[in-house]
DNA sequence: ATCCAGGACCACT
DNA sequence: AGTGGTCATGGA
């Protein structure tokens, strides 16, 4: 988030984005004569009202669409969200956000900005695994430094591929993924939804357990993998977008409630985690 | 201070 | 196959 708009660093090049009455206001540093590779990123051309119109007509899920009208799941670099959801377990979003800054400034390419502004892409797989253990932990990831070290090394070595991945069915790419040394079932469904692309997959976190245990099937007994069963069943194709509308909801929900936004006027600030954009209806 | 965070893994049943 | 303990770090 920068300013009333958002910039970040998308397949090499710097580009800042603002929302401009149901348009999208693209930046960049040099001329594109093709705009595909940002269209992909966020994804426009999904038939956003088909994939709301896909979810059960539960309270909870209509609530959430209410709550989030506009909510879409952008399609990232695999590596980049691969890296990013192995740093992510067991850390609340802003320390994973310290973390990842931590690692582009050591270790990313310098990118200059439109103001001349240096900022650092997310460092490759190559990259990381020509850096020391000791060094990844001074980004302060704790245990999860070998896990990250490990699968940078897996990559970069080509012992797994993440492109050719991307030919490869949901069934196929998630058991390669779960290979992966500090992935488990719900970062291979994060990378399966936020990279690959693949609607169905729906990743189960504390949050998204909690909706589901609260508001769904609440004297389910059954272990986390059996509840997931279920909501993939329910939810149908687009599981993995219901999903996002129900995190996001009970989210922003719960800091209305407690935080002191409210009192500060900020309660409608844009708080969107960062494989989503909200976009206006149409 | 105490609890908990966009979990995964290992050693046990 | 299924469950509890453990792993760093720092918000809340």
């Amino acid at each position: 988030r920068e300013g009333d708009g958002w910039s970040n660093v998308v397949q090499g090049r710097w580009v800042q984005l603002r929302q401009e009455q149901g348009l999208i206001h693209a930046e960049t540093v040099n001329v594109q004569t093709d705009w595909n590779w940002l269209a992909d990123y966020l994804q426009v051309g999904v038939n956003l009202a088909g994939v709301v119109g896909s979810f059960p007509r539960d309270p909870a899920m209509q609530s959430a669409v209410a709550a989030c009208a506009g909510l879409r799941v952008f399609r990232q670099d695999p590596w980049e969200c691969l890296a990013h959801f192995i740093l992510s377990s067991t850390k609340q979003i802003v320390q994973i956000q310290q973390i990842v800054a931590e690692l582009k400034l050591r270790f990313g390419e310098r990118v200059v900005s439109a103001a001349g502004e240096v900022v650092h892409a997310f460092p490759s797989a190559t990259r990381l695994a020509s850096v020391s253990e000791s060094e990844l932990r001074d980004c302060k990831m704790g245990f999860r430094a070998p896990y990250l070290r490990d699968t940078a090394n897996l990559v970069a070595r080509g012992d797994c591929d993440l492109e050719r991945l991307r030919t490869r069915s949901f069934t196929e790419s998630r058991a390669q993924l779960l290979a992966l040394p500090g992935v488990g079932d719900k970062i291979a469904d994060c990378v399966l939804l936020f990279a690959y692309g693949f609607p169905q997959a729906f990743p189960v976190d504390v949050w998204v357990e909690r909706v589901l245990r609260r508001h769904y099937w609440p004297r389910h007994r059954g272990n986390l993998r059996s509840l997931q069963s279920r909501a993939v069943e329910y939810f149908g194709p687009f599981a993995g977008y219901a999903q996002q509308y129900l995190f996001h909801h009970i989210r922003t929900q719960d800091r209305r409630l407690a935080s002191s936004d409210v009192a500060n006027g900020r309660a409608h600030s844009n708080r969107i985690s960062p494989n989503t954009l909200h976009v206006l209806p149409g």
